[in-house]
Parts: structure tokens; sequence; C-alpha cells
DNA sequence: CTGAAAGCGCTTACAG
DNA sequence: CTGAAAGCGCTTACAG
């Protein structure tokens, strides 16, 4: 029935009849402190539901509790929470709740290199990077600083510089294409956007060297993110505007909302789908499952990948090296219509 | 090209030749300092970068710069981040940019009353708690540890106790029925949620009198969130399994997902929409732009009531009183396929 | 095994 | 108008 002050380390100090320092010893085995005290300590701890400050204890260990997650292609979206990119929104929602579970806090942040950013945003324990691009400032910045942090996806042009979780595997790019060569496809395209982050190189790499070794020659294409399902058209003309032999039987693109654009496109043109052409997207978004045809997708496993990210950065944060670079979980396919004929 | 420690009160103090007082004073407008010194430690500042640490301030003040976001239907829906339910989704992503603008951060907290909670669910500085059910026993929590909060959507048995946004007016009650009068319907169906939120029940209630003016006999039922469009079948079933004049030639669900699935049960049965039944959701998804027939929805504005509540949230958590107990902003109506005959 | 003291970077009564 | 001092709630060398 304490509607008042929560109490503070000399009250449970004065309770236990001992010493601030034994408090703090005891509550976190540091030093040496008899059992018998210890359990004592934290018998009262319990009943008087102390709960250390963090903001003390981050003012004396220099630590602020704050997480930051820089989602970097956040400015080239439309909106603030884009429709049909809900990937980032299943980052952040899992993220935020890991870091809580762990008493930290998240922090969405834009740029910490900009001038006049947020405390928290400069002084966070640990930054989380999504999706950098190409010699990406924010990371040159954030290591100057000897800030902590890991990557989602690599810098593509610094790719063993920092650590990271690797994205767009050959084996994702495997496991989607021998779906759609199962699926009958036999003269597959691939469309990627054109942020130069590791998710769209690495992938197209890898799908490049997947069509060689199944003698397939590369049809591929690169459209801004940002256009959407409107990249549907263009796409489309792209490929069924040529010469009948360069037509695809099935279009792979990264992003899911081009997918639904190309199948938009293709139906009003009279090209069926799947029944002339099959379409699959890698990072899907909820729209997919529910448009007619419903469009067969990759689940990257948001979630898995930032609870994986937010441990990762806890270490980092509390100073311990990683054991081990984290591994992506293997994506899984979801079946859809539009890939079953 | 500082690399290393950020400068402190007492570098910048060192720096400009006066005491660590002053330069409090002159950064926070505080005391009596000449103009002519406090121009000179503010000029010294932005040349050293400097930026006071929110973690010394927060514990001399007692404040964690901590915004507590308590989403109440989170543990009710099926996954972390609800497919379907972007409106949660919207108001997580804008609270925590708005946060962030004002040097504060944002937790997503589950319950603060639990045993055990993270620091920062129990030390935030203001909470925003959005639908909070019946009796809430989070905020009657809160209240009783006299944190500040505001809700959104009011505790619908204790209304006018608590600072609260409203839901679920009269106002877009009309705009929604008046819209699908004039799209042809004579006979309006309601389909509401079953937790004992204010969304749900304001709007039951706002509609019964719309009805009631409009002379249409009330045709209502509640439906649990949690089912989704899985519930399509059980509404169609309740309006189309009575005799004849019992029969809506509109539903009106407040979740898009129910939307989703009532179109979907009625297209199975050879009842088609929009000629034969007007389908609309009062909280769509993004489904609901995007599945085949789209359905009409209203746009209920997540990211403004967010910046608000954040807005507000900041003014309790620094001791401000609320000028005036925030007004929802108007919906608006995205009229589609499911209500265009 | 235990505790007094210093200090993390601020703010704020208070004295001058 | 300016600054020395105390204190916010912790942790950690250090002394006993």
């Amino acid at each position: 029935m304490d509607f008042s002050a929560r109490a503070t380390i000399r009250d449970l100090a004065k309770a236990a009849g001992v010493s601030p320092t034994t408090v703090s010893h005891a509550l976190n085995g540091k030093g040496n402190v008899s059992e018998r005290t210890a359990e004592r300590v934290r018998r009262m701890a319990a009943e008087m539901n102390y709960r250390p400050s963090e903001i003390a204890r981050g003012l004396q260990q220099q630590r602020t509790g704050i997480l930051a997650l820089i989602i970097r292609p956040f400015r080239t979206l439309d909106t603030v929470l884009p429709n049909g990119v809900d990937y980032f929104l299943r980052v952040v929602g899992t993220a935020s709740l890991a870091a809580m579970e762990n008493n930290y806090t998240l922090m969405l942040v834009d740029d910490p290199s900009r001038p006049g950013v947020p405390f928290g945003a400069q002084a966070a324990d640990a930054y989380i990077v999504t999706e950098p691009y190409e010699n990406d400032p924010v990371l040159t910045y954030l290591s100057q600083k000897r800030k902590p942090f890991l990557t989602l996806g690599a810098d593509p042009a610094r790719k063993d510089a920092f650590i990271s979780i690797d994205e767009g595997s050959a084996r994702d790019v495997e496991l989607m294409l021998s779906h759609l060569t199962r699926a009958g496809a036999g003269r597959i395209a691939i469309v990627t956007g054109t942020d130069r982050n590791q998710w769209n190189l690495a992938t197209l790499e890898a799908a490049r060297a997947w069509l060689d070794t199944h003698g397939q020659e590369p049809l591929v294409m690169s459209v801004p993110e940002v256009e959407g399902e409107n990249a549907g058209e263009a796409i489309v003309d792209e490929f069924f505007g040529a010469a009948d032999r360069d037509r695809p039987d099935a279009i792979y693109c990264l992003t899911g909302r081009h997918a639904s654009g190309v199948v938009r496109a293709a139906l009003s043109r009279g090209i069926r789908v799947p029944q002339d052409l099959l379409v699959a997207a890698a990072s899907g978004s909820i729209q997919n499952r529910v448009e007619s045809p419903t469009i067969t997708t990759l689940d990257l496993k948001p979630e898995e990948i930032a609870r994986t990210a937010v441990e990762c950065a806890i270490e980092l944060a509390e100073g311990r090296p990683l054991q081990a670079v984290p591994a992506p979980p293997p994506a899984t396919l979801d079946i859809r219509e539009s890939t079953t004929r």
C-alpha cells in the first residue's frame, strides 16, 4: 500500500540492517557477502518490492539502457509506416518487446550523426542498423564514435568490417527458385529494388549464380522500392514488350509490393497468373496473403531476426564479446495461388 | 574529431570560464545570468557539441525520460504483431518517433502491475493506455501509484475519471451509416468485437441511436476480435439464416478482419458484394485495400491520435496540467468497391 | 566479511 | 550576477 516514493537502496539497507554497499554487493553478486546476509537482503528486497533505479545505475556505469534501432530505408518509404512493408513493423514490435524483457528500452532512431539529435539517439548503449547502404555513413559514424553496433544485412562495400546478420543468402534464393522450377517455370526473371544494400545485391548475385547453373540467361531488372505497386506496369513492359523468346514464365520480385503490381499489370493485359506467368515475392507483406490471386512469398522470420539482433546488441552494450556472428534464421516458403497451377 | 568521451558540464564550464551552476542556469534559462555570459556559454556549448546527460538530469529530477505505451488488447490478439490489425502498429511507430523528437523514449509495455516488470515499465514518466477495459485494473493501478497517464478510449465504467481521448464517436458512426444509406442500404446490421472497451461500447450505442432515429430495427452481433476472418461464417449464418424479412442489406463491422471474413462467407454462399450486400469496416487494415472486392473503411487517423497522445503524455510527465482534454481527429471515409454499386 | 567514502553529471536552494 | 555545496541513487575501489 505504498502510494508514494519507491524504496531506495538506503531504505533497503536500513531495513536489512546493513550498509548500502552490502546491499549492492548482495544483489549484484559482487564482493564477498556471507550467504546468510545476502539471503536476508534478498528477502527484504522482495518484501519491499525494491527495484534498483536504472537511472542511478546508468549514471554510475555510464549506460543509458537504451538500444537504438536505425531503419535505414525509413526515409525512402512513402509513409512513416508504409503499407505493404510490414517487415520493418514486425521487426520494431518484436525488438521493442525483446528489449523490454531485458530491461532495456528500444528507441527508433533516424540518423544519429545529424546535428541536434535527441540525447537518447546519441547515447544509446548499442545500435542496430537495418539495411545499411554501401559505404553507409551511419556505420562510419558509429564506428568512429566507438559505439557498439550490429547491422541487419552487411554494408555491401565492407562485408566483414562490422558485425552483421547476413541477408539475401544463396539458400533462400535456392529455396524460391527451385520452387518456381517445380511449379513449372523454365525462364525466371528477377526484380530487385534499387537501394544499394546487401539484401538487393546479395540476392541478385545468388540468383544470377543459380540461373547460370541451371542454364537460364539472366533476365534482371531493378526498380526503386518506393514505387511500390505502381512499378508493375514498367516491369511487365520490360519483360513482355520484347520478342517472344525473351519472355519469362515466372517473375520473382524481392519486394511484395512490386509483386502485387506485376500481378495486376499482367492480368490487365490478359496474361494469366499463375497459368501463363508465375509470380512470387521474397519479402512478403500482408496484402500478398489476401489479394487475388494470393502471392507466394518467403517468410523471412523478422521476429526471429529482431530477437536475435536485440540479444546480440545487449551483449555488445554490456561489453561482452559476441561468441559467434549470428546466422540468420532460414526462410521458409509460403506457397500460394500465384505459383500453384 | 573527438572520438572519446562526451563533454560534461564541467568541461563546458571550464571552457567558458564560469561555474557549472552558471552553465546550468544559462542553458536552462533559470536564475539570473547576464546576457553576455549566457551568450558565451551557449556559443561554447554549440562549439563543443555539448549535450546535457539526460541520465544525470533524470536522476536529479527523478525522471526517466520514458513514455510507456500499454496496448491493452495486445494479449487477445493472435500474434505479437497481428496481421490485419495495423492500427496499433501505426500508433506504435508514430508514437516512437514523436517521443524521440521530444527527447523521450517510447517503451512498449505489457502490464506494469505484474510483479517483476522491468524498471522502465514501472518508472515511466507517463503512460498511454490504449483501449482500456471496463474497470480496467491497469488504470486503477496507475492511478493508485499516482502515475500520470491518459487513455485512448475511456474506461467505459469510469468515463470521466481519467484523461482520455474518446473513441467511437457518434460523428464517425453517422459518417459511415449515412454513407451506407446513400449507397442503397435500408437495413444495416452492426458487428462489434466483444472486448468491453469504449470503442466497442460507444460505437454500438451510437449506432443503435442512429438506427432508431432512422426507423431501423437494430440488427446487432458481437464477435470476439481474436476470431478475425474466421468469424465471417458465423456472422453470415446469424444474419442470413433467419427469415427473409430480417436479412440486412448491409453489414458494418468494427474490425476490418471481421469484414473480410463476412465478404468471403457471403460470396461463398452466392450473396454478391456489393450487389446484394454492402459491407464496410470501421477500423480498416491493409488487406481491406487490396482484397477483392476492396472494402470500404473509416480512416481513424491513428498517426494523429498517436502524436496527440504523446504530446499530452509529455505535458503530464513534466507536470503541466493539460489545457484541454484533446478531441480525437475526425475520421474520414475510404469508399471502396464493397459499398459501390 | 562489511562499510565509509568518493564519484557518475547534473540541478537547485542558498550565500555572497 | 555568480558560484560552492549538497544531493539525486546507485557502484566500486579501498580500508578495516
